[in-house]
DNA sequence: CAAATCCATTGATCCAAATCAATGCAGCCC
DNA sequence: GGGCTGCATTGATTTGGATCAATGGATTTG
């Protein structure tokens, strides 16, 4: 509820972009972002639209709640989280995004954000000027087949989370999220059993459902369970099984039956 | 959890697609669909990739969970759900999907669908095998735009649907659904105060993340608030604003805050 | 380095919605 | 038309997680 105030500079434009290029064919991403599947000469096009932003400090806002939607970026380097808002003033956070991530996808149906999204580390994001961008698409298939793609893994993701806040109690939401970064980080090179959480409690509260005591009692349930060791943000998964059933389900050990 | 019986044709295919050819270019629906923004002449070549299935009846899937994807399909008349299985047997609707608007998009990215689509009455659907429409997507600016656009808008209403499950109460969520079906029926030319609820109690229940009894309850005080009328599926809308703004938020009314 | 501030944890209590239980009703099929 | 079957409603009871309340730690700032 409380903003965290900004600096003139920052309201005035909030991606501050570098004047380097952001040079996707040397990007240690590509396997996971909007490159793939791109060859090399078309890979110089993509290139040549995409800018860089100066590393953004913890809480910045790579576009803001209602702002006029121009671009998507990309997640080069740290996390942001996207969230929305309850008329009544709460936040509601619909991702939590790791490099090779883009964002900024639902702004393209009403061109304009209909979400916020903020640094919650020290990050750097790409510029992806969205009328350059499709206007490349349509020459390089394999650009718009990845855009495709990525943007049908958002709705993939987005119905997980569904299912989630809609099925789910407290204990397999938790555990669904920590084997979800688990997954992630892997993918991205880094431990999946040992990371940091970037974003506070109080975020994972807001993007599970549920209330900061809730996520607070559950990390020291989890960790007397022996099933992770939490040490402030620090995680480190014990049981990695254990973990994953929980998070797949935890009502079906009461009710293992077979599938028709 | 129990599945309605399916004939070994069904089964076999499960769209029954008419030898007809679709004609985008005759259907009242292409302002809300694909063809939006798309000439006259190139919506010619989109009918030639488009198929029409026969009326379906209801409770016969679209596509089935899991089932290998080559095609999203737009629905044409009727309506359909989406869903997914919770590990323990229960359905998580994700959408409700009326006329003109396209189900299967979450299977781009992984090649399998990831969700099952099932008529809520009788139906009828356009098939768009995928590989044929991203080709021509690459050749019609305005098509590859469209369907952007089209897929922005499922991220963006799945982002709502977020809120609603994470955030707001069982009244707000139902007022919500119903001012949403309200507001789509009239996009498309049907009286917006009165319609037919073409999905179960239940439906509305795994769509909203509530029990069947909590819906069949707030249906009850719904109408003994006068704010709409039901008999049995049908509703009729008493007071629209009343129900805009339960749907909108409930929790402001003691904290009416001007935003910063 | 101390004070301030923010964030996280823990405990006590409450409540909205789930669950359990029973009856009512509508649309079907013989 | 009468019984069947699945769907919907209503009531009683329980409970998971919210809310309220207080304290404990961790960053941040002057």
């Amino acid at each position: 509820m409380a903003e965290i105030p900004n600096t003139n500079r920052e309201q005035a434009k909030v991606v501050d972009l570098a004047s380097v290029q952001a040079a996707c064919h040397g990007c240690s991403l590509r396997q996971l972002c909007l490159p793939m599947g791109v060859n090399q000469v078309d890979l110089h096009r993509l290139d040549e639209i995409v800018r860089r932003s100066r590393p953004m400090q913890r809480g910045k806002h790579v576009f803001r709640l209602g702002d006029q939607f121009h671009a998507i970026y990309a997640i080069r380097s740290g996390s942001v989280k996207t969230y929305t808002m309850t008329d009544a003033g709460s936040e509601q956070i619909t991702g939590f995004h790791l490099p090779g991530e883009l964002i900024g996808l639902d702004a393209i149906a009403t061109g304009s954000h209909p979400c916020g999204a903020k640094a919650l580390e020290t990050a750097t994001v790409c510029e992806l000027p969205f009328l350059q961008l499709e206007e490349l698409a349509v020459q390089v298939p394999s650009l718009q087949h990845q855009l495709l793609r990525l943007m049908s893994k958002e709705i993939l993701s987005d119905g997980e989370l569904l299912t989630l806040l809609g099925k789910k109690s407290a204990e397999e939401r938790l555990a669904a999220l920590i084997f979800s970064l688990s997954a992630r980080f892997k993918e991205r090179g880094f431990s999946p059993n040992e990371f940091r959480l970037s974003m506070s409690r109080n975020d994972i509260a807001d993007y599970l459902g549920l209330a900061v005591e809730t996520v607070s009692r559950l990390f020291t349930r989890f960790q007397q369970q022996g099933l992770i060791d939490v040490q402030n943000k620090q995680v480190t998964i014990r049981d990695h099984d254990r973990l994953k059933e929980l998070a797949g389900s935890n009502a079906e050990d009461r009710a293992p039956q077979a599938r028709a």
